[in-house]
This record gives structure tokens, C-alpha cells and sequence, in this order.
DNA sequence: ATATCAATTGATAACAATTATAATCAAAAA
DNA sequence: TTTTTGATTATAATTGTTATCAATTGATAT
């Protein structure tokens, strides 16, 4: 699986665009290396242990902020909330129905279908979203429960 | 392209469950046929013209009644309100970033990666959504702009 | 036809996620 | 130090959607 770039490189950029690297944008940036796609409340839930008195607004910033330099990717779905995930390789994800887990998943030669949508049909294409929805393997196993949905990276 | 069940097929199939054919609902299907992926808002204000008194509560609850029913298709995206799609066979969409525009497209083999995904790592895929995001073929030529967004089905 | 009764509608309020505003605070520049 | 700029916070507003519930409609039995 590809890895996003690591967090100095990230705080480097922060600095390089004059921004300032206060506490709580390094904790909102350390969450996310920690955390599996997490949502803006999931962050400020964290969060909140170390800074009692952050706002949901810096959360809601923060991520904002992060995704207009590119180095964090919004992910939609049906349900409420937005998903946050630090920028890597282009990937897809797979959405368990059973534990709500989203995972990362390498599916190479997705990226060819843009090219053929483009060389056949004129559409320029600047990116892609793959979302497969189903059973993990650890579900179908019968291992996992949905109390285990929002747990940390592996 | 693929084409969703024509109407009567439709009507049919709420009878077939018991449910009332009222004119609104008669009214909200009607304009899934006649837009292109609408939100439940654009829905809402064309209908209005027909039925100055309807709430958006009925546009609400007569396409969560379709969605149910598997008749109807939900797409979440971004900052936005969800648009709805009369449900038909597998297909993409391209959302084109400068008319608006939302596209189905045929992207045959798309659905192979699904059984490379089962195959090689053990998901049960229920079902794929795939979405490109960039410039449409009119776009690129020069000859749409933003007002066009939202158009009526070509 | 009329009574009955569940399905449907629509006005209103509630709701959750997010964004806007304004005041405060802190860091860097002058 | 003073000034200026940026960041954070509390608060309120906005948006899309859902819940509540009384009034209305329509199908069915009588």
C-alpha cells in the first residue's frame, strides 16, 4: 500500500506557505496520521484530551486549510460527516457494510480507465474516486464487531 | 448507454407494493425522467410551477420512499446537497468541474476490478461507485458554460 | 353514497454539519 | 515596545435534511 509523506514534510509545506505551525494544527495533523479516515468531530473529540478548550471552528480550519495545500483529501459519503485522510498515491477504498471501517486499497490499473474514457469519449479527466462497498475479510470471517468501526490505523 | 426502466414500469411497481399514486409522486418521478441527476431542491422548484403548494417535505420523503425501493439512486458528493438517479445498470458518472454537469458514462470493465478485489484480497463487493471529476468534451471546446448546468436530459 | 381508516400531505419545528462573524489572543515585524 | 498580522475562540447563522403531527385524501367495506 503507498504511504502519504511523512510529517515533517508536511509541516515543512505549512512553513514554506508562511503559515504558522501552532499546537493545535500539529495535533490535527498528528490525529491524522493516527487515525483511519476520521471525520472533523472525530478529530476534535481527540483533540480535546490534550486541548481542552479547542474549538470545533480550528478543527473545521485546520482541515480546510490542509486541503487547499493538497496534503488532505475529502472524502464524502452518504452518511452525515465528511472524511478527512492525508494525500498518498491514488488508491481506492473499500467501505465495510458490517463495521463501517473505510479501508485503503491498492487497485492498479484503475487509473486506465480514465484513459480509455478519454481517448474514446473526449472527457479530460484530472482524477478519480473508486468506493467499493461490502464485507471485509475480517467480517466475513466473522472476527470483527461494528464496535471496532473508528478504531487507529493498523 | 444504459437506459432505467421506462415509467410505467415505475408506477407499476408502487402499486404492486401498495402505495398510492398521488399526483405529486407521479409529478417527482416525471421530472427524475426529465433531469439530469436533480437535487431534491431542483426537483422541489420545478414542481412547484404544477403544484404551488407542495412542500419539500413530500419531495423528500417520495424520493427516499424510490430510493427504498431500489428505483431510485442517491449520489453524495462534496459541499453539496445529494443528487438522485432513476437506478439503472452499473455505470460511472463525470462530474465536469466547469459546466457542473454530471455525466453517466459507460466504463465497461469497470466492474472487473471488483473481482480482482474478491479474488486477490478477499472483499465481498456489493457494489462499485466510480466517479471522474475534470472537463467534459463540450467544455474543453469552449462552447458550454456554467449556466448550462442543470439542464434537462439531451 | 357514506362511514371507516390508513396512507399521504404539508406546516412547523428540530436537527446536525458546517460556515460566518466578531472579539480575543499570540506571534512576528517594525 | 508598539504595531501588525494571523490564529483561535465563542457565538450565532446557515444549509440540507428529518421528525412531529394535525388535516386531508383516497381506497375499501358497508
Amino acid at each position: 500500500m503507498n504511504e502519504p509523506m511523512d510529517m515533517e514534510a508536511v509541516l515543512e509545506r505549512l512553513k514554506e506557505k508562511g503559515l504558522r505551525l501552532t499546537p493545535q494544527r500539529v495535533e490535527v495533523i498528528t490525529l491524522l496520521y493516527q487515525l483511519s479516515h476520521p471525520t472533523a468531530e472525530q478529530v476534535y473529540s481527540l483533540m480535546s484530551k490534550k486541548f481542552p478548550y479547542v474549538s470545533q471552528t480550528t478543527v473545521y480550519s485546520t482541515l480546510k486549510m490542509l486541503k487547499d495545500l493538497g496534503l488532505v483529501n475529502e472524502l464524502t459519503y452518504g452518511d452525515r460527516s465528511s472524511h478527512f485522510e492525508l494525500t498518498q498515491e491514488e488508491h481506492a477504498h473499500f467501505n465495510c457494510k458490517s463495521c463501517g471501517e473505510i479501508y485503503d486499497v491498492d487497485v492498479k490499473d484503475a487509473h486506465q480507465l480514465q484513459y480509455m474514457l478519454h481517448a474514446e469519449q473526449g472527457y479530460q479527466v484530472d482524477f478519480v474516486r473508486l468506493e467499493f462497498y461490502g464485507t471485509c475479510p475480517a467480517c466475513a470471517a466473522g472476527g470483527k464487531s461494528e464496535a471496532d468501526a473508528g478504531r487507529t490505523k493498523q
